[in-house]
DNA sequence: TCCGTGCATGGTT
DNA sequence: TAACCATGCACGG
């Protein structure tokens, strides 16, 4: 083989080394190369190819032949041609294919690996035959499992090379790593598809339906079967019964449409790493459970957990393991991975009793069968090959059972993980090893996010990739450090926990992820006010529930929160703040601004492009314009049609809706309240947070996207990680101070409270008391943090400011609520004045806010940064009165 | 009183 | 509506 053409396709001559014929006009289409092509053949090989002789005609003298240990037939495995014309036997040797298929029907039922058990429990016949056709499902050594699932059917060498992408070839994917053959899933999938759907036209391709009527599966199985590899695309084409429907949902490699819920087909075409479970050993490992002895579970895409058959797993429990992560089980080793299922841990499963609650198909599918309800004891490996005995078991509940896992606190605390982390189970082969590996949530639920854009070409999560090459770098950082880095991962988090509220509120590490995004909050209001019609376009309004929406045909820009006006001849104008000076420059209408905005960026009036220049606009202009931009800016939201072209705006618009979400999704009680006025539920509205596909959905942001969007966002995380840290020295500050100050007068205690108040405005809107129910203790701690003294950095319209949920209209709320005050620092900026010198903190502090509140909403996150450091205090103070004002 | 165990309950799918 | 499953809770050691 080393002298075949480096491309099948770009090659005029045959493939197949050995012949130099040329190929025809039309080649006939060989094995499978490692690059995903087909060999192209001329026809004479071609013709040895599909009739399963090319290695008898071409390689009888190459080394690499073996004899099937069943009848004998000479099999070439050394070569890939034949590489899945065989399968390797546990005691040695190899058998070809047809006798391993004939060896699974006849005992297709039997086969969990008894290495699994702590205690084998399963007679000794039962053992041998398990452990003969665990092996041969599974594949064994060094023979990629993906060859287990010829198994499944009539095997043809062309049929077998059809495969599937989640049958994952471990080596293969490797080698295709490290030669740079990423090959995109989805071309790979397409030829794939064309592969089989051309072998089917010209007949080459035997379809299996007759196995399954020859084992037995015909009938009632037989219908889950053909639902299963019509809808799944989850098989190995060898599987699939259905010949006149040759796409059987390849395109879509991993969502089944066929889920009964009818929750995955909305994924489209999202692909993912590693396709749904496809525990090639189903046949093996089903164990019975309920189902009648002798069925054999052969073709199921899912696994039919009980006897009703229409039962699938759920595909929240399918497995989604990267080769990088079945790399890291499998470790060094030739081994070959199965992966079983996964699940998001809850409160409970991640809590101190130790039980994991087993998903019940899943445990029925992919666990040894019990049936006492003490169960069995389970070895089981961790990633790091450490062995975990686990307790299986069930309770009786509800005429059905519950089974759980008993006594995985260690290894849970081993991986560190939490709830709403993942875990993963998967079994190594040949040794039969259970295997739990886990995902930290930031890098895990692709389900729920859909997220394709996280993965590269061949569907790899990076991120996984990264958990998985050190799974304790999660870990070791703290909390902080982690919500930083989960951040663009946690609306997942929320949008799971909002569907199911499976993830308990108890949970230590929600509480915090609470708090975080209430700070983290915005608006599905404040995110449509970032949003500016694309340039030359006339929004369309719509009035819908009383609100105004702005609709475009064209992707929404984002950009810069601006006042728009009309200037003396009429004009329409915007005003924007430069975020050094804070000053208001004038800018035409149609002006599109990045979400950070200065005076050197302004182009369109060179007099006034450096902070120097003084403001324009004057106070009493400034007066009127503000009632404008307040009312205009309260009522108006946007609503975009999404031009799919313009990505930036696509991302932007991704983020912000995940923030919107995430805000409405902290079910508190002010974000419901905006999403319940939200007309999220008018069909066909196409607002920011409509447009946004629900739990996670859709496209999102890389980890290392550096649009304006994310950049901003990261910033943000950033800032929330630096105040989290100074709260906590705050509070440990003020505790000290609160001792020390027990006996100051009560009229301190008085100004503390009544400047509290004042930042309660009831006008103001509250995003920030939501987190108020699950930490009662911080609520209470802050409910006056400096009781008995007064800060004069102490503003209580910047509680606002500090308010995620406010950030956005930012400029507008603070003129609502403070327009003498905006008003004066505007005439202190435009005297050209520093922010400074008036030498007044108060001051100074009221510039910073305008500056914060001019700023594009989703830039707070540097501001509180700044503010922050200026004024520790006060933001206690802010976010204490925040609290305290919803709570 | 604490903790583990087993079952019941109720929300979600 | 039934099944699933997260979690509450009673009970006993």
């Amino acid at each position: 083989m080393s002298s075949a053409p480096s491309s099948s396709s770009s090659s005029m001559v045959c493939y197949n080394p050995e012949c130099k014929e040329l190929k025809p006009e039309r080649p006939r289409k060989g094995w499978r190369l490692r690059t995903g092509e087909l060999a192209e053949l001329c026809d004479r090989c071609g013709s040895a190819y599909e009739e399963g002789r090319f290695c008898d005609s071409f390689h009888l003298n190459a080394s690499g032949w073996r004899s099937c240990e069943s009848c004998g037939k000479g099999v070439h495995c050394g070569c890939i041609v034949s590489s899945n014309a065989f399968t390797l036997l546990d005691p040695g040797g190899i058998e070809c294919i047809a006798c391993a298929r004939k060896n699974v029907i006849l005992s297709s039922n039997t086969a969990w690996p008894p290495s699994l058990f702590f205690h084998s429990t399963l007679p000794e016949r039962l053992k041998d035959l398990s452990v003969k056709n665990w092996s041969q499902l599974a594949g064994s050594g060094p023979v990629p499992w993906r060859q287990a699932p010829s198994l499944f059917g009539s095997i043809t060498p062309s049929e077998m090379h059809s495969r599937v992408p989640y049958e994952v070839d471990i080596s293969a994917a490797i080698n295709k790593l490290n030669a740079g053959e990423r090959i995109g899933v989805t071309s790979l999938e397409k030829r794939k598809i064309e592969d089989f759907s051309e072998r089917l036209q010209n007949g080459s391709l035997k379809l299996g339906a007759r196995d399954a009527l020859e084992n037995g599966t015909a009938g009632r199985n037989c219908e889950d079967q053909i639902n299963s590899c019509l809808n799944l695309g989850q098989q190995p084409s060898s599987l699939k019964e259905e010949p006149s429907t040759p796409q059987f949902g390849l395109s879509v490699p991993y969502a089944s449409a066929s889920e009964t819920n009818g929750q995955v087909g909305a994924a489209g075409s999202n692909l993912r790493p590693t396709p749904p479970p496809m525990p090639k050993q189903f046949i093996g490992n089903l164990h019975s459970g309920v189902d009648s002895p002798g069925e054999t579970q052969i073709r199921n895409a899912r696994p039919r957990a009980d006897a009703r058959g229409r039962n699938q797993l759920l595909p929240r429990y399918w497995p989604r393991f990267t080769d990088q992560e079945l790399q890291q089980i499998s470790g060094d080793s030739n081994s070959v991975i199965t992966p079983l299922f996964e699940k998001m841990l809850s409160a409970s499963d991640a809590g101190r009793i130790g039980r994991l609650v087993l998903p019940k198909k899943c445990a029925e599918a992919y666990f040894p069968p019990i049936s006492q309800p003490e169960g069995l004891p389970l070895k089981v490996q961790d990633a790091k090959g450490k062995e975990w005995i686990f307790q299986f078991r069930f309770w009786p509940n509800n005429n059905s059972r519950m089974y759980v896992l008993e006594g995985v606190t260690p290894c849970i605390q081993s991986m560190q993980l939490q709830a709403g982390d993942i875990v993963t189970f998967s079994r190594l082969e040949p040794e039969g090893k259970l295997v739990m590996g886990f995902r930290k949530a930031s890098a895990a639920t692709p389900s729920d996010q859909e997220n394709e854009t996280n993965r590269n070409g061949n569907g790899v999560s990076m991120q996984g990739d990264a958990e998985l090459a050190d799974p304790s770098s999660w870990s070791k950082v703290d909390k902080s450090g982690y919500i930083a880095k989960e951040v663009l991962g946690a609306k997942t988090l929320i949008s799971r926990k909002r569907k199911s509220s499976t993830l308990g509120s108890k949970s230590k590490r929600l509480r915090i992820e609470n708090e975080d995004m209430m700070e983290l909050k915005l608006t599905w209001e404040e995110a449509q006010g970032l949003l500016r019609p694309p340039p030359n376009h006339v929004p369309s309004v719509v009035v819908i529930e009383g609100f105004e929406f702005e609709e475009y045909e064209d992707a929404p820009i984002l950009g810069k929160p601006t006042i728009f006006s009309t200037d003396n001849m009429g004009e329409k104008i915007q005003w924007v703040q430069c975020e050094d000076c804070f000053k208001l420059r004038k800018l035409p209408a149609d002006a599109l601004l990045p979400s950070r905005w200065t005076c050197s960026d302004n182009s369109w009036d060179p007099e006034r492009s450096s902070c120097s220049a003084a403001q324009e606009l004057t106070a009493e202009e400034l007066e009127d314009l503000i009632p404008q931009s307040v009312s205009v800016a309260s009522k108006k939201m946007k609503a975009a049609k999404l031009d799919s072209e313009n990505l930036e705006a696509m991302e932007g618009l991704d983020t912000l809706a995940n923030l919107a979400i995430m805000g409405e999704g902290e079910s508190l009680q002010s974000s419901s309240q905006a999403t319940t006025k939200h007309p999220r539920h008018r069909p066909g509205c196409s607002c920011i947070v409509c447009i946004q596909p629900p739990s996670g959905k859709g496209p999102k942001h890389k980890q290392s996207c550096t649009c304006n969007v994310c950049l901003t966002v990261k910033r943000r995380f950033r800032t929330l990680m630096m105040r989290r840290e100074k709260k906590q020295s705050e509070k440990e500050a003020e505790t000290t101070r609160k001792k020390q100050q027990v006996s100051l007068p009560d009229k301190f205690d008085n100004e503390s409270n009544l400047t509290s108040n004042t930042g309660n405005s009831p006008n103001q809107k509250r995003e920030f008391h939501d987190g108020s129910d699950d930490e009662p203790s911080r609520m209470k701690s802050s409910t006056s943090p400096f009781k008995g003294q007064i800060d004069l950095n102490i503003q209580p319209e910047r509680e606002d400011e500090l308010s995620p949920g406010s950030d956005s209209g930012g400029i507008i709320k603070f003129v609502q609520d403070n327009p003498a005050r905006y008003l004066r620092q505007q005439r202190l900026s435009s005297s050209g004045g520093s922010e400074n010198s008036s030498g007044n903190l108060s001051q100074r502090d009221g510039g910073d806010a305008i500056g914060d509140k001019l700023n594009n909403g989703i830039n707070l996150g540097r501001n509180l940064h700044d503010a922050s450091d200026d004024h520790p205090s006060s933001i206690s103070m802010k976010a204490s009165a925040s609290t305290t004002a919803t709570g």
